[in-house]
DNA sequence: TTTAATAATACAAACGTTTACATTATAATT
DNA sequence: AATTATAATGTAAACGTTTGTATTATTAAA
């Protein structure tokens, strides 16, 4: 009955063409040298000629591989993460792995649920990284009790035992970029990023701070917005708002993100400043829109998708290895270098 | 062995723990009204406790249902692409499906290796977008004929039998934006796309050509340009250069993605010209960006995120009738509206 | 030829569920 | 108290593979 309406043709379908055993036409199919060259070709040809596609399914609850990464990010439009995924996706594909891509929606609650459906067998390793929320780990520990193979980028604030790390140094990469501005004479810097309940944005910011300290120079409390807003809109409304606001406005900006950068750049232009010759602006990422931008964006550049490839290159390692190998790896964390990228918005 | 190594809880822990048949606290676990409430709670605080997490793998084979759908797109790093992703994701996770991405590289033997790769029962559905090279459709039509419930959307040159089929109606979007350019009196109007072989493509430039022959203009040949690069990068120098060597400028150009109208305009401004003073441009999709660039672009809006919901919406209904009563369904197209959007490149 | 070695294939259990059918326990009816 | 209806649980097959072990066929050595 069921096979009237799924008519999907089984090693079992073959065997009893060929008259054979599943086990010699299993075999066969994954050219095994217990079979006759001769069986193998018959096989073969006889599998095509059917139009045989091997269950996925039964062959991962046979063997225990999925042959799939899952990743977990805390949005899709933010350009950042799909360049992510596809770096994720590209070291994946030559190594026979395809991605989940689940999104958490800014969320914790959807992050845990993300969490707890890979829990279910679906993934033989995880990538993810945290949403802003995210401040208890249970989760992913839990992921690791599990022996599942995880490694986190991005956004990191806490270490996970036996977890794999990949990020780059925002901390210093912003010291860098702050002290471009202040080399070029600028009297105040103020500062623009997102919430800084994010790690990376706080990092970003505690760097603007140091870059200060260390020219023995200081910012104004005024010049420095941590944005609550998300979408694109609000965000400029709040960007705006701020800026218009402003008693007296500083000779540059350092932004937390390319896209704070870019509606800096605009509400200043609204208000009549011209980028750079007025104010100068930098942004942080280097997304692929940011070189088409008018003026175009000058920013400390991040490596997306290098990033992506090395979280696969690392779950990959863990998922062969292992886990018990893997979690005596020293090589637990990976920090990629950035540099910085000269453009028009800076002198 | 296994069970030292891989410890997960299974119905068979829970069943022994409790004395019971694992019938039982597989119904149980799905709240059947076979089995005691007292029993059930019984299952489900030993299942807690023991940390039980259904294995989905099995539940798939044994109820051919994944709950996944896949998705396959061109590329990642087109945010059309993902938004639309972003909108199957969103109708799927509320009808508790995920989606598995697949890019095909913008190749189509990665396409049909894609499509393969689906054939063997890791989704239960496919939304897929045709690449710019795809003319041949064997590949699809097995995918049919093998039952798999199939929606396509956006690039669609050729209407598949029994699949859905999900657009916008590019050649009245396109006559509707250069009517437009041409109520403003534009004398000359260019055209500025992507490779000819992408249908969407074609029939936006289709419908410039026919604003023009409704209203009784003509355009010229060389003031037209389908572009054949791939990268940002070298897109942008083949536009600038398109630009830079022609002998009279138009006085407007209708791009046929907002990209192309960003590159446009960039180039327009590095050869000394003002947009929208001198120049009009139109763009097409309305991405997120597009809001935020200098000046911000007037563009055909594209309801990205809702035709990946159609999408959705058109494939759950497939898989949830079967394919013989979708087959027969009437309402396979949607054709979604476009609006034009206006803003600051055009007067 | 018979025996031993090896090549080729077959059998059957396992992966962790679901579910049709069978059985046993309980409650309702007489 | 016996009978019947029904509620609760159990047994076993099925989903489509893989793989350890057993069996049979073939070839090489005696």
């Amino acid at each position: 009955m069921k096979a009237e309406i799924n008519n999907r043709v089984r090693l079992e379908d073959i065997a009893r063409t060929l008259k054979l055993s599943i086990a010699t036409v299993s075999r066969a199919m994954s050219d095994s040298s217990r079979v006759k060259q001769e069986t193998k070709n018959k096989v073969l040809a006889i599998a095509e000629e059917m139009g045989y596609r091997p269950n996925q399914i039964a062959k991962s609850l046979s063997s225990g591989k999925t042959n799939i990464l899952g990743v977990i990010i805390p949005r899709y439009d933010e350009p950042f993460f799909i360049e992510v995924c596809r770096g994720i996706d590209y070291y994946a594909r030559k190594h026979n792995y395809r991605i989940l891509i689940s999104s958490s929606r800014n969320s914790f609650n959807y992050e845990k649920e993300n969490v707890l459906a890979f829990e279910r067998g679906t993934v033989d390793g995880v990538a993810m990284c945290f949403t802003h929320e995210t401040n208890s780990f249970e989760h992913v520990e839990e992921l690791i009790d599990r022996k599942m193979p995880l490694v986190l980028f991005d956004n990191i604030n806490h270490k996970i035992d036996g977890a794999g790390h990949v990020k780059i140094d925002d901390f210093s990469s912003a010291i860098k970029a702050v002290e471009d501005l202040i080399k070029h004479k600028n009297e105040s810097i103020g500062y623009i990023g997102g919430t800084s309940k994010k790690s990376v944005f706080n990092k970003r910011f505690d760097g603007f701070v140091e870059a200060h300290k260390k020219h023995q120079k200081s910012f104004k409390k005024q010049h420095v917005l941590n944005c609550k807003s998300y979408h694109q809109e609000h965000e400029f409304y709040e960007v705006f708002n701020f800026l218009s606001k402003l008693r007296e406005m500083p000779n540059a900006f350092f932004c937390s993100t390319d896209n704070y950068a870019i509606l800096c750049i605009k509400s200043l232009t609204k208000l009549g400043y011209k980028v750079p010759k007025d104010i100068e602006v930098i942004g942080f990422g280097n997304l692929h829109y940011s070189s088409m931008f008018i003026p175009e964006l000058t920013c400390v550049s991040q490596p997306s998708f290098k990033m992506g490839e090395k979280v696969a290159e690392m779950l990959l390692n863990k998922i062969d290895n292992g886990f018990f190998v893997s979690d005596v790896d020293q090589d637990n964390e990976v920090v990629l270098p950035t540099k910085m990228v000269y453009r028009d918005t800076t002198r």
